[in-house]
DNA sequence: CGCGACTTTGATCGCCGTCAACAATCGTGG
DNA sequence: CCACGATTGTTGACGGCGATCAAAGTCGCG
């Protein structure tokens, strides 16, 4: 299904941060981000506020297109990635071309970093719509002491997956997609958006990879959904009506 | 299920390094293990070598009997941890009292890391069998920089979590369980252990667990496995006698 | 020896994947 | 702006995989 397409190295496409707006040199030569949205400021104002003082931590700022591919499997990396703005999906490839995909991500998130201590990605991680992303040298970071925001970076990831992780093991369909959308909403409100009212970015192809289920089943469970009124969609906007009920068939979900 | 036991902090239990064997003060104060039986020394050794000095890494080494916690979830933490010898499982608890088993571990992995950036684990760690682990406390990482055994050791977390994702959502009973024992191998064989006998140290309960399915499956699945030729399992034993076809069953494994 | 925990095996049933057909939407060019 | 095919999404019918219930067998441990 999905070819293995010719691969582009990302830093040639990137441009510096100096010739794109939304990026100001600081008096000590840092940058700092005035372009992300994200509640509480992305996570370099983070790390800068934490240090107290500037760092070239981000390198390059890029928009990129639909379906424009951030790295691809097996391609050499020195970097993390930070969304900025728009949403990503990130996969694996299976010998027998079937893609599975490992997660979403939205404005505030961070990927990339299952590639940290090895020579080349094992995913890969494509633009779903367009989506402007800043890139985070590794070099640089092995230059700094560790941090509380790095530390958090890490355990968030790993928390996603094990709540997944938790969702395919235990659940079944209903449980699955009331969990999904209890998640899209949560991180919709984090990018200071509606969380009653959902953009998907992704097709429902994608929903039912990522949810380890049949588009058809997708596609029978929402009108369910439908017809119970907890929630109402057409296209790929979600409205949410009954949030309670929603977390009741979506179950737990782990937090601490 | 399995109820919310009192929580007891693992630091209380932990006896100082030097009053268990195992550990040999060095001239400048660092520590070396001496007991570690991984192939190509245990990550405290890679890191002394990485960095040329020692490193007062390794706070505590601990001797837990079968049955015993790391942690639970919700507990404070400060540290991360090295299995020495025997094995452990990790789980989330949900609301209903299920425990979702999320990895199991052995000599060599580490564990802990999805606690890093938070004030609480969200999961809990308890031993399988008597167990002998490291304890290594995060503000010491802290002090640190940056190297590349420690984003090996996330990275490896993260591609587990992956693959794991990948089972769940892909694969059905016959390749969960074919991809299990080959995971089970290729651990064995890490530890300088056989790669076509295999010890597990978990119940067919916990086996179905982290697998995603019915006891009764596993079992079933079990004996179609035996029927075919392609392993024989006594007790907690298992005998690999065909690879290939048990690689084949397993289906694809992301491995870069 | 006997009790409890673990495991195996059988029978039944329901969820959900598959196949098939259709409807809606998007993108492109006339 | 419309026409057209391609992509995406919906709905129905059917069957199989695996969960569940039930019961017997095995192992471990006091």
């Amino acid at each position: 299904m999905t070819m293995q397409l010719p691969k582009i190295a990302v830093d040639n496409n990137i441009t510096p941060i100096t010739k794109r707006t939304g990026f100001v040199q600081t008096a000590i030569g840092g940058t700092q981000c005035r372009t992300c949205n994200i509640r509480g400021g992305c996570l370099i104002e983070q790390i800068k506020q934490t240090h107290e003082h500037s760092f070239q931590v981000v390198k390059n700022r890029k928009e990129l297109s639909k379906d424009e591919h951030v790295f691809y499997g097996g391609d050499d990396t020195n970097a993390i990635y930070i969304v900025s703005r728009g949403s990503l999906k990130s996969y694996m490839l299976m010998e027998n071309g079937e893609e599975q995909i490992l997660d979403f991500y939205t404005a505030g998130d961070v990927f990339g970093l299952d590639a940290m201590g090895r020579h080349c990605h094992i995913s890969s991680t494509v633009a779903l719509e367009t989506t402007v992303i800043c890139k985070l040298p590794l070099h640089e970071l092995q230059q700094r002491v560790l941090d509380q925001e790095f530390f958090s970076m890490i355990s968030e990831n790993l928390l996603r997956d094990h709540n997944q992780m938790l969702m395919l093991a235990r659940k079944g369909a209903d449980g699955r997609l009331a969990s999904f959308f209890m998640n899209m909403s949560q991180r919709s409100k984090k990018s200071n958006q509606s969380e009653d009212e959902i953009n998907l970015s992704m097709t429902r192809r994608d929903i039912a990879n990522y949810l380890g289920m049949a588009i058809e089943t997708v596609s029978r469970t929402l009108r369910r959904f439908q017809d119970s009124g907890m929630l109402e969609v057409t296209q790929r906007k979600v409205k949410i009506y009954d949030f309670e009920k929603l977390q009741i068939i979506a179950g737990t979900q782990a937090i601490c």
